[in-house]
DNA sequence: GATGCGTGGCA
DNA sequence: TTGCCAAGCAT
C-alpha cells in the first residue's frame, strides 16, 4: 500500500487535531446514529442539528424503535427541522431495514441508496463513515472545497460538475479511510474553507488549493443562478367551537405533508381577504365560512417562496367541515394544540391562541 | 437537467 | 428588506 499524498496526510493530520466533537461522532460508530444523523444535517447546519438528534436517539434509540413508532410523534420530533419529508421517508426505511435486513442497517453503498430518502450523498456517507467504506461522500462541503483546491470552474451544482470532482477526489484516501477523509473534509468546508470570509491563513490544504496560488478563492465555487423568489399573499381561517379550534392535516405529498394548519390558502388577484377565505373554506372543507377580525399577520420564506399570512377569525360555520383536499380535519382543544405537529407559522398561531385563552 | 421542498443566520 | 447559504433527495 502505497502512502497518500502529501496534501491527504495534512488533510488527515489537521483532522485528528482539529476535527469536531459531535454527538454522532464515535471511535466505533453506531450506523443507525450515522444514519439519523446524516439524514437531519441534509441542507441544514450542525448546530441546528445537535438538540434534535439528541431528543431523538433518546426516543427513538434503535432503528427496530423508530420502525415502531407512530408517524405523528414522528413528525412532532421533527418539527421545526423543515424539510418534513425527511422524517417520513426516515420513518418508512426504518420499517423496511426491520423488515428486510432484519434491524441490521445495510452496508453497502447501492443497498443503502434503495432506501428512501437515502441518496448518493447519504449512502456514501453512512457507508464510509459507519463502515469503513471505500465510498466518495460528495456534499456541499465538499464540492466548495474540492472546487477550490482543483480550481474547477464547472458549476457544482450540476451533475458534470459533481462527475468532474468525483474523478479528482476518488481515491485519493489511503484504504479503508474514507470516513475520515469525507468528514475532514466537511470539518475543513465548515471551519476554514467557509463560503464567505475563507480562513485561507489557517488551512492546511493550503500550499497545494489551485485557488489559493491564482488568487481566485472568492470566484469558486462556480454555481448556477436561482431563480427569484416569488411572493404571495395568503389567508388562514381560525374558527372556535367551545374549547375547541378547527385544524386540517396537510395531504402527505405536498409541502409540509402530515402537518397540521390552520385552513386557507392563497388570496388571488383581484381577491379580498375575506373572499379568499370563503372560497378556500368551500373548496377544501366543503362549508361556508363566515369571516371575521384579523387575529394577525405572519411573515415568512419558505424554501421558494414568501408568504404575508393573515389569519382571520371566522365567527360561523355553515355545515360540518370534511377534508375535501385535506388528509383528515379535526376540531383540536386549544390546550392539546401542542400535540398535533405544525409548520412555523402554523405555530406561532397556535401559541397567541394558547396566550389568549 | 430543472424544480419542489423548511428553517435560521448572516450581510 | 431581501438574497444567499447550509452534511440533498425525489421526480
Amino acid at each position: 500500500m502505497s502512502s497518500p499524498a502529501p496534501w491527504v496526510q495534512a488533510l488527515l493530520d489537521w483532522y485528528a487535531r482539529q476535527g469536531r466533537a459531535l454527538p454522532w461522532r464515535r471511535a466505533h460508530p453506531d450506523p443507525y446514529a450515522v444514519w439519523v444523523s446524516e439524514i437531519m444535517l441534509q441542507q441544514t447546519r450542525v448546530e441546528t442539528v445537535e438538540p434534535y438528534f439528541r431528543r431523538w436517539m433518546d426516543r427513538f434509540p434503535t432503528v427496530r424503535a423508530l420502525a415502531q413508532a407512530d408517524e405523528q410523534e414522528v413528525l412532532r420530533l421533527w418539527e421545526g427541522l423543515g424539510y418534513y419529508r425527511r422524517a417520513r421517508q426516515l420513518l418508512a426505511a426504518a420499517r423496511e431495514v426491520v423488515a428486510r435486513y432484519g434491524g441490521q442497517v445495510p452496508a453497502d453503498p447501492a443497498e443503502l441508496a434503495r432506501l428512501p430518502g437515502i441518496g448518493p450523498y447519504t449512502a456514501a456517507a453512512i457507508a464510509s463513515i459507519a463502515y469503513g467504506r471505500d465510498a466518495l461522500a460528495l456534499d456541499g462541503n465538499l464540492r466548495r472545497v474540492l472546487a477550490r483546491f482543483f480550481g474547477v470552474e464547472t458549476p457544482v451544482d450540476t451533475p458534470a460538475g459533481q462527475r468532474e470532482l468525483a474523478a479528482l477526489a476518488q481515491g485519493a484516501w489511503p484504504a479503508g479511510r474514507a470516513g475520515d477523509f469525507n468528514q475532514a473534509l466537511m470539518d475543513l468546508g465548515a471551519l476554514v474553507c467557509t463560503p464567505r470570509a475563507p480562513r485561507c491563513e489557517d488551512c492546511p490544504l493550503r500550499p497545494w488549493c489551485r485557488a489559493y496560488a491564482e488568487g481566485r478563492v472568492a470566484d469558486l465555487p462556480r454555481k448556477r443562478g436561482r431563480a427569484r423568489v416569488p411572493h404571495h399573499t395568503v389567508v388562514a381561517g381560525v374558527a372556535r367551537r367551545g374549547e375547541t379550534v378547527l385544524l386540517a392535516q396537510r395531504p402527505a405529498h405536498k409541502m409540509l405533508g402530515g402537518l397540521w394548519e390552520f385552513p386557507g390558502g392563497k388570496v388571488e388577484p383581484g381577491e379580498d381577504l375575506a373572499a379568499a377565505l370563503r372560497r378556500e373554506w368551500r373548496e377544501e372543507l366543503g362549508v361556508d365560512a363566515e369571516p371575521g377580525p384579523e387575529l394577525g399577520v405572519f411573515r415568512h420564506a419558505y424554501s421558494h417562496f414568501r408568504i404575508t399570512l393573515h389569519a382571520l377569525s371566522v365567527l360561523r360555520v355553515h355545515g360540518e367541515p370534511r377534508p375535501l383536499q385535506a388528509a383528515a380535519v379535526r376540531w383540536v382543544p386549544v390546550s392539546e394544540l401542542a400535540s398535533y405537529p405544525m409548520g412555523k407559522v402554523d405555530r406561532a398561531i397556535a401559541r397567541q391562541l394558547q396566550s389568549s385563552s
